[in-house]
DNA sequence: AGATAAGTGCTTTTT
DNA sequence: GCACTTATCT
């Protein structure tokens, strides 16, 4: 053992060394927030290797994201290897430590020729997935095909096929056709989405005998992560990867289950020790990260949900300030509170950072602004991927052609950009010829030419001729990296490195012409993304296995993020985006009812509430919730009730902060924060009360002259500076405040 | 083919 | 309110 390894088992608590030390049947860690749960992981992999003499290889770890499992490779292969002077020297490649889809993908890619895939298989993102139906739907609307694209998903996270019975998915009868096209038309072009990458492997796991035994002999240890969010097909490939005498361990916790609007089955986790009979079960119930005021509102928070396997949180860090609700007027006050927050953090020299969280990304944008006029730092996860901007996407789509001759929605997006006078009509003239050429587009592309202009002619003549060479180029190349393991370090070492060939692509295929022309007219910089396509390229080596390696990074690792801002210290994100987070401060913001929950379907409320007590359990020292009475919404002003979860909190586990809130603080004797909206549906605190000074566009200037509610919509009586008089709900009708609401009663 | 005008529809989204 | 798509014009 090494003494690396030997110190962090020493660090362990009683439940955390159980749960890295049992291995005799299966075993299932519930691990709270921020109860060690990556060290956990981490320090098992590196206890089986470095203490129980078993070969890496044979260790199968799944994450749910590339973040995640990147830090778990560091972080074993630390406890493993010291500092670099190879205590055990284990090699990196060994180790498969990655997500579920990357898994799907790499197993594809190894036994394509028994999956019906092609070599060069690409695997379409959302985007491309709608594209293709658009292609098979033109008259369809490209929202329709989403839908439909989101059912098809869905089918796919249960492992349906279309010859299956849907009816879950959906009653829709034309679903089931549109399922069946577009899953044969994938085929045909020889790609996968994302759904695939579950349920093709678990498919050849449950049909092909030969692959499944050696993917079981191979694999006889397997770890899932953040196992509460895997849904059906992931668990049908867990169950279908495991032999009977191989060791199984599933981490999760049922109460941070986030995603089940996308498939994932809390079930799967609640019923683990029945599929695997035998289960041992470890519960981490310390946490390490948050003051116990932050963890008792969690605890308080989640305990309103049916349901839960149950588990209690407690941390030795008994100090702390209670978390504060700010009650205020609008979204403004929640923006100057953020600015406020972290100016002084800045001025006082506070360690760490600040991170602003809301439900939707489009709550982001006042952030951005406010803290861009203030010159203030800030970092921004998950908003625009680097992978999806424009220019990028028209790369990657050139070398995804490159790498699939037969890439229909990868060869639309290319073949007239820049514009090479091939319109749509040339375009359906070629893919009319896509029979008989087998598929192959350029093959297609050149039986058409005499149908075409000759000036469109000539131009996919050139065009053919260049996708050729840069083929010719690829296939040219090195031989793939042993078992396809990514290998980017020995890569880099080959002589011929991919980013030649991309920049080689990018300048002939005008795409860098045209993206710099971009730039100079709307001041983008598209240019310099290329540039950094390039660069990320120079990893990979040039033959088709390098290109294949590189598409599937791009496809399956969308969080790459700009560096620019690396180090600021306030960042803006969803709820969702930081699972496995964690911060010095944290501000909730955004809690009204309407928006966080959305709505009252009762299943949907218990996710959002567990969404809130990830978003809690993020903070490490301090934690506040803003809820804004008047929000802009869809470009209208909306009265906001304060979200029921808040008034589901105890008085006394929050510091209320309601000064300027329309007699908001009142709360009622029971001590909870009902009293809020309990006040103002009994009329109480009306937005716009008598007295009130208003200007209607039709009418002009007028003043409230009465108020009330008809059912909980405020309505109001308007006597006009003309002497007419009119009934409004201004929810419905554009009432604009004026005279800055004289006495200030009105808030 | 590209540029403007009009229309629309708006969770979350690790992969 | 805004970003995005679609229609229409030049």
């Amino acid at each position: 053992m090494t003494p690396t390894l030997h110190a962090a088992l020493a660090g362990l608590n009683p439940a955390q060394r159980e749960a890295v030390m049992h291995l005799d049947s299966p075993l299932l860690i519930l691990a709270g927030a921020g109860s060690g749960k990556t060290r956990v992981i981490t320090v098992k992999i590196a206890w089986l290797i470095g203490e129980r003499g078993v070969d890496p290889r044979s260790i199968l770890a799944v994450t749910f994201t590339n973040k995640a499992a990147g830090e778990m490779r560091e972080r074993a292969l630390a406890l493993l290897n010291g500092d670099g002077d190879g205590e055990v020297g284990v090699d990196p490649r060994d180790l498969s430590l990655r997500t579920f889809h990357s898994f799907g993908a790499w197993m594809l890619r190894r036994n394509s020729d028994v999956a019906g895939l092609p070599r060069g298989f690409n695997i379409y993102d959302d985007d491309d997935s709608i594209t293709l139906l658009k292609a098979l739907y033109p008259e369809q609307k490209r929202v329709t095909l989403a839908r439909f694209y989101h059912l098809i998903s869905r089918a796919k996270d249960y492992c349906l096929s279309p010859d299956d019975d849907l009816s879950d998915i959906s009653e829709d009868p034309e679903f089931v056709e549109v399922y069946r096209a577009y899953q044969t038309r994938l085929e045909e072009i020889g790609n996968v989405d994302f759904g695939d990458l579950i349920m093709k492997p678990v498919q050849l796991l449950e049909r092909e005998p030969v692959v499944a035994q050696r993917m079981q002999r191979r694999f006889r240890y397997i770890l899932v992560d953040e196992y509460q969010d895997s849904n059906v097909a992931q668990y049908r490939m867990l169950r279908a990867l495991a032999a009977d005498d191989a060791f199984v361990c599933v981490v999760g916790d049922d109460d941070q289950s986030i995603y089940r609007f996308r498939g994932a089955e809390v079930q799967n986790i609640l019923t683990f020790p029945d599929t695997f009979p035998g289960t041992h079960v470890v519960r981490l119930e310390q946490n390490y990260r948050s003051t116990a005021p932050i963890l008792d509102l969690a605890g308080a928070v989640v305990a309103n949900n049916q349901g839960r396997l149950g588990k209690t949180l407690f941390t030795d860090r008994g100090d702390g300030e209670l978390p504060r609700l700010l009650l205020l007027p609008d979204q403004d006050d929640e923006v100057s509170f953020v600015i406020d927050r972290v100016r002084r953090a800045e001025r006082a020299g506070e360690e760490g950072e600040t991170a602003v969280l809301y439900r939707t990304n489009a709550q982001s944008r006042a952030f951005e602004t406010a803290l861009l006029r203030e010159n203030i730092p800030y970092r921004i996860v998950g908003a625009v991927r680097f992978w999806d901007r424009e220019e990028v996407k028209d790369a990657v789509a050139f070398l995804k052609f490159l790498a699939n001759p037969r890439d229909e929605v990868s060869f639309r997006r290319i073949v007239n950009k820049p514009a090479r006078g091939l319109g749509a009509k040339s375009v359906e003239r070629i893919l009319e010829k896509l029979a008989p050429a087998r598929g192959d587009l350029s093959a297609a592309a050149d039986y058409a030419i005499p149908d075409l202009s000759r000036k469109a002619g000539t131009a996919l003549g050139a065009f053919v001729r260049l996708v050729e060479r840069l083929r010719t180029l690829i296939e040219g190349g090195a031989p793939r990296t042993p078992d396809g393991a990514p290998a980017p370090e020995s890569a880099a070492t080959t002589p011929a490195s991919l980013a030649a060939i991309v920049e080689d692509m990018l300048a002939s295929s005008g795409l860098s012409q045209y993206h710099k022309e971009q730039d100079e007219v709307s001041g983008t910089q598209k240019l310099q993304n290329l540039e950094e396509l390039i660069n990320a390229a120079s990893l990979y080596a040039a033959s088709l296995e390098g290109l294949t390696d590189f598409l599937e990074v791009i496809e399956l690792d969308s969080a790459r993020e700009q560096a620019d801002n690396a180090d600021a210290r306030v960042v803006l994100i969803t709820m969702h985006n930081t699972k496995g987070l964690e911060f010095d401060r944290v501000v909730i913001t955004g809690l009204e009812e309407g928006l966080f929950p959305r709505d009252d379907d009762p299943e949907e409320l218990e996710e959002e509430r567990r969404l809130f007590y990830v978003a809690i359990t993020r903070a490490r020292h301090e934690l506040t919730l803003t809820s804004c009475r008047y929000r802009r919404l869809h470009g209208k002003l909306t009265d906001f009730l304060p979200s029921r979860f808040l008034t589901e909190i105890p008085r006394e586990l929050v510091q209320v902060d309601a000064d300027g809130y329309s007699g908001g603080s009142g709360h009622d004797g029971a001590g909870t924060l009902a009293g809020l909206r309990a006040g103002r549906s009994r009329g109480e605190n009306h937005p716009w009360p008598k007295g009130t000074a208003v200007y209607h566009d039709d009418y002009g200037a007028g003043v409230v002259t009465r108020a009330w509610y008809a059912g909980s919509e405020a309505v109001v009586l308007v006597r006009f500076e003309t002497g007419a008089t009119a009934q409004f709900i201004p929810k419905y009708t554009l009432l604009e405040r004026i005279a800055a609401d004289a006495g200030g009663e009105v808030w």
